[in-house]
DNA sequence: GCACTATATGTAAGTATTGACATATGGTAC
DNA sequence: GTACCATATGTCAATACTTACATATAGTGC
């Protein structure tokens, strides 16, 4: 089973989707940490139905085109929870930007200041939108956020991941693109 | 031009090494964040020779058997000059553990409070280990890390972003495995 | 009617990365 | 001497992932 696989089965254990639905929420990789495009999915997807992880039903619309709604199966969903647990594979971690930085001192600094500020304002957004669904999910789901048996902790769980992530991400940036460049630029101040 | 391309560059643009240097440079991802095989690293060597990016001279040697020694020339360095500088791609971030988190509330509280707290001990050991390497380069290199020009400034903050990202990501794990497990299972303390 | 969009499902070719296979030199331990 | 290890350089098959190609339904705007 790939880890795809196991992702799929996620988001299935919550409820039945389509590989369009799938898709969807493999965009934005929204409150967890993995994204596919749906030349990746459907293919997964029949390889989870082979292996009796996943059953399909057809389900017929009138406005728009059929769709196969997938339903995990307990097969499925114990091969699931067994990973869980598994301590996972050491996975190397590869970032651009990082690998940018060790290179940094060839750079501008000027230049490489304006690159390090901007990526640091994504991550400063994407933490504030994060921030967002977190106060949201606090007055929405209060009590299951105390039940680690439930799915709307696991999701809180994920979001947590991210915003310690963007907001490492960000102070980050802003700590390098102030030494590298100094002076934020707003006209008016600063010299030359 | 490969990432990995640039990462090699990266390297090259310090000091001259062979495949195997590289490849070892590459392995435990120290002070920066990028990896890869050997098997990988020696046809995109042939790639960057091909594009005049580098080149290399046998060097012979006694007691082992004889390298090829890559430099950077003057068109890989001003390749990876601009590199530096150019916005990167959004990549989308792939982490297994927390897709696992993701599906936690299927999973024995303290079966995966377990993997949770090992987790976090392995990012904390990271975490320290870096903070040492951080002291030794604080102590060796005082005046190089005011320097945006200086590599030892640019290998400083790579480590910079690995201490940000451990310390983060080891926070995040003891919280985890404190809400989904509570009790630290130490013999003579906690209830059954 | 025509262009465009969202929904819906697929395939195929190419790139990036891993894991296994393959070979050679020369040192150390037994 | 032979087994093992570090050094040193490669290839190849398989997997994971991306990008592009491909098709169909039905709604909206012009």
């Amino acid at each position: 089973m790939t880890t795809l696989g196991y992702a799929i089965l996620g988001l299935l254990a919550r409820e039945g989707l389509s590989g369009y639905d799938l898709t969807q929420r493999m965009k934005g990789r929204v409150g967890y940490f993995w994204s596919a495009r749906h030349s990746q999915i459907y293919p997964e997807l029949a390889r989870l139905e082979d292996g009796g992880f996943v059953t399909h039903s057809v389900v017929e619309q009138r406005d728009r085109p059929d769709k196969k709604v997938y339903e995990i199966t307990d097969v499925g969903l114990e091969a699931l929870k067994d990973w869980v647990t598994e301590p996972p594979p050491e996975k190397p971690t590869r970032d651009e930007l990082t690998l940018k930085a060790y290179s940094v001192w060839l750079a501008d600094g000027e230049e490489a200041a304006r690159v390090f500020r901007a990526e640091g304002l994504k991550h400063e957004e994407q933490l504030a939108r994060y921030e967002e669904i977190r106060s949201w999910m606090e007055d929405e789901w209060r009590e299951d956020l105390s039940s680690p048996g439930s799915p709307h902790f696991a999701s809180y769980a994920t979001l947590q991941r991210g915003i310690i992530h963007e907001r490492g991400y960000a102070e980050w940036c802003r700590w390098l693109a102030e030494a590298v460049g100094g002076e934020i630029s707003i006209s008016g101040r600063g010299e030359a």
